[in-house]
DNA sequence: GATGAATGAGCGTTCATTCAT
DNA sequence: AATGAATGAACGCTCATTCAT
């Protein structure tokens, strides 16, 4: 079982990494920031990664994949047939709430960046396609743009994600009820 | 009228900062680029500010400024008793759609650092007080959340904004009709 | 006349970093030694280098720049008519001990490198052309190969060079007369 | 016979070494580049040799005892008695570039350092020795100084082997018959 | 006999900032 | 009002080297 130490220290540098960039900044953060939070010295980095930029694209690879799995997850989802629209955007919503909670560093990471429109975008992009699926049948109201909306939607999630989640202060559920009923049926009464 | 020129040369300044903080951050634009921007030499940046970070700041104070004449035009008119909140809202929107889309780098600028949470939560804030009040006139449903409905709609319109104010893809008032539309009826038909 | 004193500060830069690539080679010289040698700090190196590379670069060029002084002048010379070769040959030389024996450093920093082999071998082709001019006279030996001699009398005149000038053990007129007689009439009696 | 294998890597980290040496020089060549090419970890180096300092020593020490070899031989063989000065010469020098020709990496190693100079000397001072005796024999012109023309010697020698032994584009024989023959009757007709 | 993991020191380079002119 | 020249501190990164396994 050769490199368990090894694969050790890189998950902690990773770790390390994926905090400060969130908090800081990829410019803002430093390799010698970095080793520090991960209890070694500036040279070891290198025995890891190539560069800081390197380590950068790592994150927001694994980031990538996450999405995508979501997106994939999504879409058979979106497929089944009935029209309980309600019951599968709260559900959905839930799901987009929990993965982003579970990277919260790295959903800030992902944003902050010339990625972060890339990646956005492919958020925004599954729900704009299910937006236009249920326009066709019917039930979602023919005045919406669905771009508009599903980036609308996501803009919104991000942001109450990072707002909430960090701190504790609401659960992912509570989250997703809101912004369904929210984006569903609007605030008027 | 002394300093005509020193005002010039400072309006220089603070314009080519404002675009690069914008497109690469404040940490990874560098006083050099800056001064480059405004075709001056480094020393020179030390006559108008005494550090990039003051400069920064007065970026973000201005942009804090704005944000408050918009605050206090928008509570001013929230205030009017008849019911049309319809107009009222689409207004509203279009009026944050303007305001943002006059400074894109600004909002950009000022969202994507620590400063950010605070300016975004003043606009939400006039968004959420109005919102209460029209609760307790009944013409907002009383299971919106008035701060978590806030707040996605801010997110919504600074992403917006941004995503289409920059390229001209659309124009203010049609964002301001769609965003007003969607966040007051919802998508269902 | 703007600039004096940066242009000073250039020359000690280049003049140090002379020295010290001559003594230590290129990768053996820091530029930490190059600004210590020229009374500054590392960061003002770049204010006229854009970076170590680079000033290697220009000491080359220059060196290359007065070989071909040397070699436009030595061409003149050689076409001139009358078969006094023996005369012509030694004033050559004495030329040739010169030019190095201004540039020692140079010398032996131009032909360590890779660029080491680009510039003898012009300095040996313009000696070549001549020995195929003379040969055709009929005052060059036929079974003499220019190429070889002219490379082999190059070699010869650049280590004595380096030897005996560095030290002031010789003069460039008593080397230039010793090649001269070596290389026309051989070592035999 | 414990040890064979050992014996072998050390042997795989010379020639790398020496390889390297040449193309790069010494300061331009790291350890990781070494173990690279005998296909090591760098670790494993320090099982062979104390630093790469001392690994050069070694090469050096190697190319020293080589050139002894030499200059032995050529003692013994200039003792003979009989004129064929010219014969001797030439062999002398085919056995010079034969040497040099099976150490070319060694031979640029050690010319291109602080080394050099003491290597080159001690080749010299054979050739100039013989130069003596010779003249003392009446066989060489006193016009001639013995320590100037084995420098020069030398010098053209080591060049030519270099310049025309590492491509192939001649042959030993070739190179020695030439400079025999420019050495010892000029270039004059 | 060889390796994986680590390091202290130093590299070339760039930063924000200063000051005499 | 602006500049040319300079700097201390820090950057990302690589070096030769060590040591437990």
């Amino acid at each position: 079982m050769a490199g368990a130490k090894g694969e050790a220290t890189r998950a902690r540098l990773l770790a390390s990494a994926e905090e400060l960039f969130a908090a800081q900044g990829y410019h803002g953060t430093t390799v010698s920031q970095i080793v520090a939070g991960a209890g070694l010295t500036q040279a070891s980095f290198y025995l890891y990664f190539p560069s800081k930029e390197e380590l950068m694209n790592e994150l927001l690879q694994r980031f990538e994949d996450r999405i995508r799995e979501l997106g994939n997850a999504g879409e058979e989802a979106g497929r089944q047939p009935d029209g309980k629209l309600e019951a599968f955007a709260t559900h959905s919503m839930i799901a987009m709430f929990k993965l982003l909670g579970e990277n919260l560093n790295l959903t800030k990471i992902a944003l902050q960046g010339a990625a972060g429109e890339r990646i956005r975008l492919e958020l925004a992009r599954g729900v704009a396609d299910n937006l236009r699926l249920n326009q066709s049948r019917g039930v979602v109201s023919p005045e919406i743009e669905p771009g508009l909306a599903a980036e609308s939607l996501v803009a919104a999630v991000e942001y109450l994600a990072y707002r909430y989640l960090m701190n504790g202060e609401r659960s992912v559920e509570e989250l997703g009820n809101q912004a369904a009923r929210l984006f569903l049926r609007g605030i008027l009464k």
